[in-house]
DNA sequence: TTGTATGCGTTATCAT
DNA sequence: ATGATAACGCATACAA
């Protein structure tokens, strides 16, 4: 059987109390013999407090939830990993729920959670109904954002500059000569409309007209990148640059293009977003914005900790800093024929 | 404030025993109408019966564990997705634990998890310190195996039928005229050993005598596909088909091949192993083992789930079978130059 | 410096 | 058919 603090309690010759005192730290007015004996018999016992016991009385679970779209997509489960990392290194579990940007089931994880066993949550999906994450946070529970900067919601986050990411992208391209550029942004992510901002920036800068038929939203999935792809190269004037907003649209307009066999990027150069292992997986290797994952992921437990433990939101909004990899996928502008 | 149960009780005039009762569905011998009542208190209060209190007396957490090597992995990734899914349609949570093949880590987590909340564990990672987990199974905590089919656990089992899948992937080889096939492995994996006995067999089926040099053992990271690559076309009589492990090796492999301007499927057949989303975000696509993820996910966590509330293992051990899908990545040996 | 007693939100046993 | 009450394992205010 398990032991219990009584357990404990007895083999050190001691009450529960003063057990409780040294699991706790609290031993500032303790024999150092006592405690020294206690610990032993912690040791002896291969003694754990309980945690659901200690939860009960108020004190947390040391477990946080992480809400993301959809765990099988290469960004989510990089950056899972890095939260993951860390949020061990702080003594914590992280239980991993997929929105499937799926109402009900956003509803169905937070209800899970809540009630149950987590102390906080970093969320990293968009919620189409933010009414069951605001109540959340107006009971006080800590939530920290991740990946998207949305205003409706009063609490920290961490993010990266979309905003910026899409300009550079778009002003890259610019720069390689290109003007029909396209953009194929993810529907549901609040990330991909600032993403979509700077890229209309930065056509702005260079005096070009946006185009609507260039502008395309769908789901982030490769299958719909190549569809995308499909439906603008069967207009009458193609893109010669696309900007996809994230790596498995990018795939997916690679695939398409090599099964209609125009060549990146000597016909149609092509930027994704997140550099996840998928873009270094294909060749030609793929030029991308890429999040700093690593330092995001460490970020957001550690401000979530921080949250949990002082009792309040800090309400901070850190920015990272997208970063344009320009790998081989992107090139100059064909020469345009003058008819 | 969080509504409890005695909020309920007053709330619907009855006391707490009733409420629990028609929590737990002991609503035999009572009136219906009472039942009503209560639930109708439940509502308005927003009840949500307190996790911990309730796995405090004895009841589960509705929690398990998931042990993997590398979340970020998207064979693991996939995997865990699916889990997630199943899990959360029978009202579980699941908790990640990457264990990096780090023993230290490994021990890390299942003690995080253990004196903790979670009502069992699904493993996928092999590890190093095997105790760690039998001691698990010996105190009656249910663990099923996903992925590996290891001797030395006396547990409840879900994995493909490895060494079929290295032998089949072999045989495709084979029957397009390759002799020259080499193996690259992870060095890890358990499941990588059966691959590499089914590879082993099939060169055996067709009289083929297997050469040291062409069996190499590494990580499963695409880095190290392009090191297996480059050690092995400095070979003297470099191979003309490679079968690797997983698909992160397989791209590593094409990616070094493009490198050298080796054609693939022309100059070398390459055939990987998971049919994870890599696969099919290369070109060509990458020809690769596919293991049913869903199905064995699903099972996973019905075997797992089942073995909580049953209160002991089954012990049984589910095999599926692997299906070679032929892609763009292999074809016909090229001829041999007689000299 | 250490121990006693109470409560956290449940479930379950036994009365009524 | 329903209610009172004792656990569950721990933290903490208060006593000693």
């Amino acid at each position: 059987m398990k032991a219990t603090i009584y357990d404990v309690a007895k083999k050190a010759g001691v009450s529960i109390a003063t057990v409780s005192k040294v699991i706790n730290n609290n031993t500032g007015n303790m024999r150092d013999s006592t405690k020294q004996r206690v610990k032993k018999a912690m040791e002896e016992l291969n003694y754990h407090p309980n945690v659901m016991a200690s939860a009960l009385m108020g004190k947390g679970t040391k477990t946080m939830g992480l809400l993301v779209p959809d765990i099988s997509n290469p960004f989510f489960s990089e950056i899972a990993k890095t939260i993951e990392d860390r949020a061990h290194e702080k003594g914590y579990s992280v239980i991993m729920c997929s929105t499937d940007e799926n109402e009900e089931k956003e509803k169905k994880n937070v209800e899970l959670l809540q009630n149950k066993l987590v102390d906080g949550f970093i969320v990293s999906s968009t919620y189409s109904d933010k009414s069951i994450l605001q109540d959340l946070i107006r009971n006080g529970v800590p939530v920290v954002m991740l990946t998207q900067d949305d205003p409706a919601m009063d609490v920290s986050k961490v993010f990266v500059d979309d905003f910026k990411g899409g300009y550079e992208a778009t002003i890259h391209h610019l720069q390689n000569g290109h003007h029909n550029i396209a953009i194929i942004s993810e529907q549901l992510a609040l990330a991909s409309v600032k993403r979509t901002e700077g890229y209309l920036q930065a056509l702005k800068t260079y005096g070009i007209r946006p185009r609507q038929e260039y502008i395309v939203r769908t789901r982030g999935k490769i299958a719909n990148g190549i569809k995308a792809f499909d439906n603008l190269f069967q207009l009458p004037e193609p893109p010669t640059a696309i900007f996809a907003c994230n790596d498995q649209l990018a795939i997916g307009v690679m695939l398409g293009a090599k099964e209609r066999g125009i060549r990146i990027p000597d016909q149609l150069s092509l930027i994704g977003f997140d550099d996840t292992i998928l873009a270094t997986a294909t060749y030609p290797r793929l030029t991308t914005v890429a999040q700093p994952i690593a330092r995001m992921g460490k970020t957001v437990v550690n401000l979530l900790i921080e949250e949990i433990q002082l009792g309040h939101s800090r309400k901070e909004r850190i920015l990272y800093n997208p970063q344009l990899i320009i790998r081989e996928t992107t090139g100059k502008a064909p020469k345009v024929e003058t008819n």
